[in-house]
DNA sequence: GTCTATAATTGGATAGAC
DNA sequence: GTCTATCCAATTATAGAC
């Protein structure tokens, strides 16, 4: 495995930022004093501070698609892909310090003071999240693993919700323990019995 | 009715601005221009942005705790307490442009990039909250009314980062028809069948 | 209690050398 | 691809007049 390049170092760097202190909390010199450069040079890679964000989330939006789409199509009952899902969430928690929330979920927060690009891809990857959870709520209401009334998009959009503000709360108060025990209740309520 | 003071405008307009952009997306400079003040006559009211927060948190919370305790000291079933508490989060924004947030739900995104102060008053206002809504769980185990397994805190603290998450997710995406559907569902899965 | 003037710092960004 | 040097605007804050 070969050593990221300066722009994949740059994304990393920002990401976590962003997943601690929000965009409006992070700068340039934030960025270039933990990648080693200068802050000039981010500009070579990224025309401005809004394309950097627009990079970050193609690049997060994509890595997690592609952990939901494992998750989606594998044999398991739905009941656990949720617990699966869920636990997507609990990961960027307990990465190290504990002081991880979602990308998506920081930039939510700070959505009217987002570019139109940026703005457009959180509201793109909560709609896709929606969409996603739904088949999932939908399969287990099928397969009789889970039970909810209404929508299969509304509950959906109760779950996501639910991740999301977790992430929020334990980080303030808690910690991953918390967020454990929320997850648990979340998923008792959809499990039929 | 007597028109409100400086002080209290200055509040005013911090706390919708904050409610939409977040503390770090928000200047002295946009509260002086929606005041009609000059930036510089905001710190003869309060000394720098952090005091400025934490006076607008002690009042936000004390504001909440009234409506909060309203709503436990009526003599209505659990689940309509449960309810009208979901009801406090609806109405932040359903009120005028469908844009505000929770005040401490902006500020948990932002908790990392908070003062000392301001950080422990968002803590208080959400263990607050999980222990009001616990006895409200509580109570509706007892009357029948509501049904959860688990301890009550743990599913007040998943119904709180249900509805904080959901303010943030709905104001993406959906507006205040999300949110209410997302707070039905909620309710349909915390009701006895 | 509000103003003008001003300070001190930081933020994002550009030009051009190497 | 990274640097130095530099610019301009924004941000928080202070001093002192009115």
């Amino acid at each position: 495995m070969s050593a990221p390049d300066t722009r994949t170092r740059i994304l990393d760097v920002a990401q976590d930022l962003i997943q601690r202190r929000g965009v409006n909390g992070m700068s340039f010199q934030d960025i270039s004093d933990a990648v080693g450069i200068r802050t000039p040079s981010i500009h070579h890679h990224f025309a401005g501070k809004q394309d950097l964000v627009e990079a970050l989330l193609l690049r997060y939006r994509g890595e997690f698609d592609l952990r939901l789409a494992d998750i989606l199509a594998s044999p398991l009952k739905a009941q656990t892909k949720l617990q699966r899902y869920a636990g997507l969430f609990e990961d960027t928690l307990q990465a190290g310090d504990h002081e991880k929330s979602c990308l998506c979920g920081m930039l939510a927060a700070e959505l009217l003071s987002l570019g139109e690009g940026p703005a457009r891809s959180v509201r793109g990857f909560l709609q896709d999240n929606v969409k996603q959870v739904a088949k999932i709520l939908a399969e287990g209401r099928s397969d009789g693993s889970l039970d909810f009334r209404g929508s299969a998009e509304d509950a959906a959009s109760m779950v996501l919700a639910t991740l999301e503000g977790g992430l929020l709360i334990a980080r303030a108060e808690g910690g991953p323990k918390r967020m454990a025990a929320l997850v648990r209740q979340l998923l008792s309520l959809l499990t039929a019995r």
